[in-house]
DNA sequence: TAAGCGTTCTAAATCGTTTAACCTTTCGAT
DNA sequence: ATCGAAAGGTTAAACGATTTAGAACGCTTA
C-alpha cells in the first residue's frame, strides 16, 4: 500500500499533474470550480497534498530555518537568555508556517544542512569559527544576532554604550575594579586573561562590552590591569563560581565588579553574601541581560535589560523579510540595589 | 555562477554519475584508488558532496528528527523539565549526525513535515489531540515520552507507583488533602475539576499520577472530593499562583497538598511561606520531577526525582535503533523537608 | 576455445514535484 | 470573416541525486 502521488491522483481524476499542483499551490492558475472540485476529490481519496520532500528539491525551498546557536545545544538550550531568544524566534517562525531546526555552533560544518534550509539565524559567534566563514560564503540569507558577519544584517543592542552606562553608574573615583568577562580569550576554563590574545575582537559583543567598561573606567580615572579581568569560556554557573571565589578572595578586594552577564553576576552575588560581604556597602556588582532571576534577588541586581524574546522575534522577521538592513534594539539600564 | 552538481562533476572527471555517488556513499562499490582520486578532485574543484535536498527525495531519508513537544514552543522551551529533555535528545542526535527539528504540539497537523523527517519523538501528549492520531497513522517511527500511543514504543517512569510512594510518605491518617493537578481536564485556566470529564485518561501520565495519589489516599483512609482537586492547563508558574492562593485560602485548609510538578509545588511553597504558614508543621507539600530549583529552596522540596536528560537520551537512542520495545526508567523518592 | 568469474564502471529508470511553454476553445471587437 | 486576447488546460523538461541491471574487461580454468 504505497502512498499516493500527485501523478496517481492526476490519473484518477483524469487531469494533468500540473492542474493538481496548481490546485494546491497557485489558485490563480485554474478556475475556482475546478479547484474546489479537485481539492475535494483529493480529500476523498486521501491525498493530503504534494510530497514535501519533492517540493524541497523542486522549489529549492523547505520552510526550514536553521537556528545556529553559539555552542552545543546541550548547553545553549538551558541558558535563560538563549532560551527566551529561541522562544521569540519560534513564535515568529510559527506564525509564518516555518520550521525551526536547531543547529550547534560547535559543529564541523554546515554542509549537511545548507542545501535544504531556507536561511540561518546565527545567535552569538559560533564556537567553531569556520562556521562563520562558511555561513558567509553560501548564498542563503543569514541574520546574525549578538555578533557580526561582514555584509550580513545583524540585530544587536549597542553593547559598548550600554556597558559604558552601567559601569558609569557603578563606578566612583578611586575604586578598585574587576571585570568578569565572557569569551574574551580562547581558554577551556575560567582564568584571568593576563596577556592572552583577544579572540575575535571585532565581531564579538563581549569585546564591545569590554570597550564600554574600559571607556567608563578611563573616564573615572581607574586603571584595570589584565590580571583583574577574568574570562569565562561559557555563560554558565559552574564557570562563574570559580571566578567569583577567586575575585572575592583576592586582596585587596575590588570595590566594584562588572560582570558581562546576569548569570555570572548572580553567582558572584550569592558567593559574596555567603562570605558576609555587604552589598553594595563593601562591594558593588553589575550584571548584564536582565534575566528574570536578576530581578528576584535581595538586593536586586543592577543590570542592563534587553528583551531576548524581542530579539528573537526581530531576527526571525528580518530573515523572513529578506531585508538586508541591520537593526539596533533598545535596552534599559536598571540601577537596582547592588550599586 | 551556479552550484556544481554531481552531473557536472562526473562530466569534468570523465566518469559516470554513479561512480561519483558511490565515491561519496558506498566505498565498497569502487576501488580505493579511484575513490580517493575522485574525492580529491572534488575538493579541488569545490564540490562539497551530493546535494542534500536531492538526497532527501531520492533516499527518503533526511537525518532530521522531529521533536514534537506537548505545547507551543513558546512555552515548552522555557520549562526546565522539557528543557533538559531536549538537551538529552539533542546530545544523542548530534552523536549520530542527525538534526533536530522542534515541532509544536498545538500545531494543526504534521502533514507539513511528515514527508521529510525520519521519525518523531513525542514529548508529552500533544495539546492538539489530532496529532496523536496522525502520528500513529503514518509509517515513520515514533517514540513517545511521558505519554502513550497504541503500538508505539514509550519511555516512561512508573508514574502511578512513584506518585503512590511520594503521597504515602506525606500522608498521615486523618489528614485533609488537596491535589494540584496538571492537564486532567480540558480547561483554558486554572480551576477545580468538580465533575468535568477527564481528558485522555488512558494515555496521560498525569492521570497515572492521579491514580497513584488516590491509591495512597484510600490506603490511608482519606477521602478527596473533586472540588479539592485543582487542574492547571499548563505547567507554568502563572497558572500555579492562582491555584496556590485558592487552596491556601480555603477553610479548613488542607494538611497536605500533592502537586503534580515541582514548578507547581515551588510556587505553592513560596505562597505559603509569604502567608506565614509553617512548612511542614502546618502544611506538607510534595512535588514531582526533581528539578534543580526544588533542591535549592529552604525547606527543600519533597519530590520524585527523574532524570530528564536521560529520558531524552534514551528516547533518541530508541528512535535511532528502530527498536520497538518500551522502556521504564528509574526514579527516586526524595523526602526533603516539606513533609 | 569457450565458459566462468570478479571487478569496475555505465546507462537508464526513478524519487514526486513545479513551472515555463504551448495548445485549444471561446468570445467580443474590428 | 478575421483577429487577439483571455480562459483553462496540458506537455514535458527540469530539480539533483540513487540504484539496479548489465556491459566490458582481464583473467583463470576445463
Amino acid at each position: 500500500m504505497k502512498k499516493l502521488t500527485l501523478k496517481d491522483v492526476a490519473k484518477q481524476l483524469g487531469v494533468s499533474t500540473a492542474t493538481i499542483s496548481n490546485a494546491f499551490n497557485r489558485p490563480d492558475q485554474l478556475s475556482a470550480n475546478k479547484r474546489t472540485e479537485i481539492l475535494e476529490a483529493c480529500k476523498e481519496i486521501g491525498y493530503t497534498g504534494p510530497n514535501r520532500a519533492a517540493q524541497i528539491l523542486r522549489k529549492g525551498q523547505s520552510n526550514i530555518v536553521a537556528l545556529v546557536l553559539a555552542d552545543s545545544l546541550d548547553y545553549m538550550v538551558t541558558d535563560p537568555v538563549a532560551n527566551t531568544f529561541i522562544q521569540g524566534v519560534s513564535r515568529v517562525l510559527r506564525e509564518n508556517q516555518k520550521h525551526l531546526l536547531l543547529y550547534a555552533g560547535d559543529s564541523d560544518s554546515i554542509t549537511d544542512v545548507v542545501d535544504f534550509v531556507d536561511g540561518f539565524i546565527c545567535y552569538g559567534a559560533p564556537r567553531n569559527g569556520a562556521l562563520s566563514t562558511q555561513l558567509n560564503q553560501q548564498s542563503k540569507p543569514v541574520v546574525t544576532v549578538d555578533f557580526n558577519l561582514e555584509g550580513r544584517p545583524a540585530i544587536n543592542i549597542d553593547n559598548e554604550k550600554a556597558s559604558y552606562e552601567i559601569a558609569k553608574a557603578a563606578l566612583r573615583p578611586g575604586d578598585r575594579a574587576a571585570i568578569l568577562g565572557l569569551r574574551l580569550i580562547d581558554s577551556p576554563s575560567t582564568c584571568r586573561i593576563y596577556d592572552s590574545p583577544l579572540l575575535d575582537a571585532e565581531s564579538s559583543i563581549t569585546h564591545r562590552r569590554l570597550d564600554g567598561y574600559c571607556r567608563a573606567l578611563k573616564e573615572t580615572g581607574i586603571e584595570v590591569a589584565t590580571d583583574w579581568i577574568w574570562n569565562l569560556p561559557e555563560n554558565a554557573g559552574m564557570y562563574a563560581v570559580q571566578a567569583a571565589r577567586e575575585v572575592l578572595q583576592s586582596s585587596p578586594r575590588p570595590d566594584v565588579i562588572l560582570c558581562m552577564s546576569d548569570i555570572i553576576a548572580l553567582e558572584l552575588l550569592q558567593c559574596a553574601l555567603t562570605m558576609g560581604i555587604d552589598i553594595p556597602g563593601e562591594l558593588r556588582i553589575t550584571g548584564f541581560d536582565g534575566i528574570e532571576e536578576a530581578a528576584r534577588t535581595r538586593p536586586y541586581m543592577a543590570t542592563v535589560c534587553q528583551s531576548s524574546v524581542e530579539k528573537g522575534m526581530e531576527a526571525a522577521k528580518l530573515l523572513l523579510s529578506g531585508d538586508n538592513t541591520s537593526m539596533s534594539l533598545p535596552y534599559e539600564i536598571k540601577v537596582g540595589e547592588t550599586i
